[in-house]
DNA sequence: ACCGAATGTAAGCAGTGATTACATAGGAGG
DNA sequence: CCTCCTATGTAATCACTGCTTACATTCGGT
């Protein structure tokens, strides 16, 4: 019964509470303000605990971190099954507007996956798997959209791929680093990286011919 | 005489001396691995005499950061006059390749800019003002860009020019936080960048017509 | 019931940013 | 030339951090 909350010597799932608790100061002091003795004292325990359970502070940001990556990857997957797999353009499309708004509506959870100062993001299997994965999804995407004709196959797909996810995480880094603080006071930082995103993905599906014979 | 080096009580130019001190201790151990204490140490100086000339750590990197700022614009601004006016997306393409190329060339000075938890990007007039100079000069590419019909009108200049910062600033973000570690081995990471912004520069150009109907 | 492994505590180390009180140097004005 | 003010340095100290070592306690399997 190790469930049970008898509170005792043995806490039960510091684990899951000092995680917990490290979500807690993040999202209220930001990324940079967690410290372990603050999170082992929210858990009512005593300073070196967490170092039982974590080998260092880095090793506890990246279970945040990987806790923060598998609702991502839920999320882009959730809105990339939504959409029919008959049009690969709507597909990146998708995955491009799941991205951007699981990450504008947890910006301190992205922040931790991206800040990659404070995580060990390569030595973690978790992190580097799903990443790997969404970009396998987008590769076979592109793929077929230019099998299809419907994005030019002009576009090397190795660049094309790595267009798209600067972009995309571009503009999430832009907006957990501040760069909208004083931009776009008449219309909502978020409407305007939306528009950017469709724009993006337009451009890709190729909507915009012009005279391509320069001035 | 302030210049002779004397170096009895008064030091002298401790603030450009600190400045120098910190980029060093970036460039050995990265900018989360840089103390105030070991930036006077370097200086010769006692750990509290830094904090005469900058009210806190903050301060001194963005000082660090405004340096690097200026850098930047200059590069950036090199690589403009270098191009001739007369293809406004040449004149986009530009802006891109210097600031790439001044981003990979100068990882670090890069990742002072960058990181906008170490720095106070909005308290510092030079950063903004820069920034927001380069921002005024693309708006004004992508209006001319479009005026001549080289650009599609059907695209916002709002959202292209925030594509456009976006995809640059998420490709350089992505080279300091270390996202090529294992992509690419065949290809330098160099390359494969430089090969993307290439391609973007391209869509936006419109280069790359497809059939629209969908599948 | 016992014993080892897991998990907690207590104490302490080296290093950090920052503040305060004090010491020194250099230049302006008499 | 001397004095005084201010800029700039030092010394000492505080609270806090990540982390380690030695010790205490509890749990679970045999």
């Amino acid at each position: 019964m190790t469930n049970s909350s008898r509170a005792a010597y043995h806490h039960g799932n510091l684990v899951e509470e000092l995680i917990a608790a490290t979500i807690g100061m993040i999202e209220e002091k930001g990324v940079d303000a967690v410290s372990v003795r603050e999170a082992a004292k929210r858990a009512g325990v005593s300073p070196a605990a967490p170092f039982r359970h974590f080998a260092n502070k880095t090793a506890l940001m990246t279970a945040v971190a990987e806790q923060a990556m598998g609702r991502l990857t839920l999320s882009v997957q959730q809105e990339l099954s939504a959409t029919g797999d008959a049009d690969p353009v709507e597909g990146l499309r998708a995955i491009a507007r799941g991205y951007l708004a699981w990450a504008l509506a947890n910006p301190t959870h992205f922040d931790v996956i991206a800040s990659r100062t404070v995580i060990d993001f390569h030595g973690s299997p978790k992190l580097t798997g799903e990443t790997e994965a969404i970009r396998l999804v987008m590769l076979d995407l592109i793929a077929r959209g230019q099998a299809s004709g419907r994005i030019s196959a002009a576009l090397a797909p190795d660049a094309l791929m790595l267009s798209a996810r600067a972009f995309i995480y571009g503009l999430c880094r832009m907006w957990i680093d501040g760069h909208f603080a004083e931009w776009h006071v008449e219309k909502p930082a978020g409407q305007a990286m939306a528009e950017a995103v469709e724009l993006f993905i337009d451009m890709i599906g190729g909507r915009h011919a012009t005279n391509l014979s320069g001035t």
